[in-house]
Formats: C-alpha cells, structure tokens, sequence
DNA sequence: GTCTATAAATAGATAGAC
DNA sequence: GTCTATCTATTTATAGAC
C-alpha cells in the first residue's frame, strides 16, 4: 500500500461492483460469496447490503450493466449510414469490445446460457431482446439490398457470441491445458480471432459457405 | 406411476448419476443441492454417499463420463480411414452426437468453460488433450495432403464446440426469449446446425473464407 | 457511511438402525 | 442397500453502535 487514496462520495459503490462482478464471473452466482466480495472490495458484508438489497440485487445491476453497453453499442451500430457489410463488422467488434472492457463479461454470459437465464429480469431481457432486434435489422437491409441471405438472426448470434465469449473466457483454461501438454493451444491473438469471425459471418449471410 | 419397477443391482447408483446430472446442468456445482439430487433419485441424501465419495466426486464422474465419451468418439473418427474433409464433418458430427445423447452435457461444458476447468481432474483434462490432438492429427493429415491450411486446433475446435453447446443449450432461453417478443429467435433444425458448423470448419481449414 | 456482532437458514457429510 | 436423524460448517442477511 503506497500513499492514502482519496476516497470519493459513490466509491465503495464501485469497489462492491467491481468485486462482485470478478466473484460471479469466477464462481457463479450460486458459488459466489458475500463476504468475499466484501473482503476483496476491503469493506465489509453489511456495507454491500448498504449498496444493494441482497445478492441477487447485485447480480442483477451486473448484468444490466454488461446488456445495457452492449445494447447501446449495437444499436448504435444498427443505426450508422454504413453499408450492410460493414456494420456485420462493426457489430462483432463492438461486442467484442465490451466484452474485453469487462472481464468478467465472458463468463457471465457463459454461465446464463448454460442456466437458462434464469436470473435474468425482465428490463434485462428486454435489452437482449434489443441486441437482437438490432442484428435482425442489419441482416433485414443487407437481405432487402441483395447482398445477404435471410439467416434467422438468433443463428448468427450465436455463431458470433459463441466463439468470442469461449476465446476470452479460456485464456485459463488454454494456459492449464498447455502446461500439462505440448498441444498448440496458445498463439492466437484477439485481433485473429475477431477478423476471423467477421470473416466467418459475412460468409454465411452472403452465401459463400 | 404405473407397474411396479423391477430394480435391478447398481440401479440407484445410475439414478443418482442421472438425477446428479440434471442438476449440476441446471445449476452448476456450487448450486447443486444433494438433498435435491437424493429426492430427484428417488433416494436420500445418505445413498449418495454410499455411491460417490462426495459432492466432488460424483461431479468428476459426471465430467469423466462426458469427455471419456467425447474422447472415444473422436479417436475412432480420427483412426478412420476416410478423407481429412470427411473427417471434420464426421468430428463435428460426433461431438454433436454424444452432446445431444447428454441433455446435461452443454451446459456443464460451458460452465466449467466459464470457470476455467476448476473442478476438471488430471485423468479428465487428459481426455481433452486426447480430444484436442485427434483434431489437430485430422488437421495435420489434411494440411500434408495440401487440401487445408494449418490452423491452430484450439481455434477450430473453439469455433465448433462454441455454437454447438451454446445452440444445445439455449432452447430453454429462446423460448424464453421469444415469449416476450416476436423474435425470430426458434426454427432452427438441430440439422441444420450441425450441418452448417461442418461447411464453416470446412472453409476455413479450406481457406475459404 | 462504516463497522462488529449475531441471528437464521441452508447444506455437505456422517452415525447408526434396519 | 436403504433409511432417519443429526452434527457441523457455511453463509445470507440484519441489528445496532459509532
């Protein structure tokens, strides 16, 4: 600990925010605890229940908060003057983007796929809802000027998130697997893989697969 | 309830394993309730404990029966003697394959995905090592007949398993989803899935794309 | 705003009867 | 092999002082 930090009004806010998210996005919601949170945010459990109303309060403000950026990017993207083609591009970088300004983004978003959801409220859903209304737009104007295909825009989500969240949420994983194995796990860079599933999206609305 | 079940030896001990796995898919290892799995057994909690060691234990045997199937089935895909091209259909295949014979199969993956393989032993990541090298031998076979390029096999597995877990495991959160909008989030064949994850994993290794 | 207890409930694990 | 009862530890949540 170096010089006495100046604490601002709103900051232990932050730090709570900031903790629970590393905590869900490494344990789940069910293996996170409280006063790890609190200890990690060097505060105190009675202080989160000052910040929020309880645990699932606090999940909840995590996942508005991460839907809510990517919703706001996307839908800036949708509504851009680019071509149809480009703002394929740009809807897949700007996801990626605020997936790598939130670590604990990919995992999140991992572990509601595998749960189903189930505790996603509905303003939440609401925003991915949105998410996907801005994809299904972008494909509707590329299909309505004869460039794209008309995929169903859940597939192409899919094919979009699925890789990105799975790259950044293994950089772990590929580590632990390399050390016990020679297997070329390691080696492939961020900007790779996001050219590539640009590349690969473009490809199957265009028809070129 | 209708006739009376005849109840063979080992009978329980598969039920535990099936009921364990339904509910370490739907709520992860720390959500898992044993009380939960032993009543969803038809048995009690003190069953389990004849059965497995622990609530680790009966976890690892889950993963364990998951990769070891993974793992044999792509070997014998590997082992074959068709085309590199045939090859990574009939890998993409098995994968999905053995995934849609587990329902609880996805969205473990994804969360040990998400957690970075905390709860994986030794003997487990050892099937995923075998998993990774039999694709990277089909990769390696194709790129010394000249036919593909020589991608890193963690990338095309990512881009394979990605989408199929996350397909396989979203059909409860489309549903949800599309109950509360008009989205075209459903009508996409378990087929066509698999089929267009085989074109995509051809191209790129095709340098198609 | 921040803290120290502590209440209250939950859940993994085991003892011991049958 | 199967059960009931229980022990023990953990953990969400809150009361109340400063």
């Amino acid at each position: 600990m170096a010089a006495r930090r100046r604490v601002a009004a709103g900051d232990s806010r932050d730090r709570v925010f900031a903790a629970a998210a590393a905590e869900f996005a490494s344990r789940g919601f069910a293996g996170a605890n409280m006063d790890r949170i609190a200890r990690a945010a060097r505060l105190n459990k009675a202080m989160i229940y000052y910040h929020f109303a309880g645990k699932t309060a606090l999940y909840r403000a995590i996942l508005s908060d991460m839907f809510g950026a990517v919703r706001a990017a996307v839908l800036a993207v949708a509504a851009s003057d680019r071509a149809p083609d480009d703002k394929i591009r740009d809807y897949v970088a700007a996801i990626a983007r605020e997936a790598e300004a939130r670590p604990h983004f990919p995992p999140i978003w991992l572990r509601e796929i595998a749960e189903g959801g189930t505790h996603v409220d509905e303003a939440t859903l609401g925003y991915l809802r949105d998410v996907l209304g801005a994809l299904g737009r972008i494909i509707a104007e590329g299909t309505h000027d004869g460039r794209f295909q008309p995929l169903p825009a859940f597939m192409v989500q899919a094919g979009i998130i699925a890789p990105l969240m799975v790259f950044f949420a293994t950089s772990r994983l590929r580590e632990k697997i390399a050390r016990l194995t020679q297997a070329d796990v390691t080696g492939v860079s961020r900007e790779a893989v996001v050219a590539h599933i640009q590349r690969v999206t473009l490809a199957q609305l265009e028809g070129k697969i």
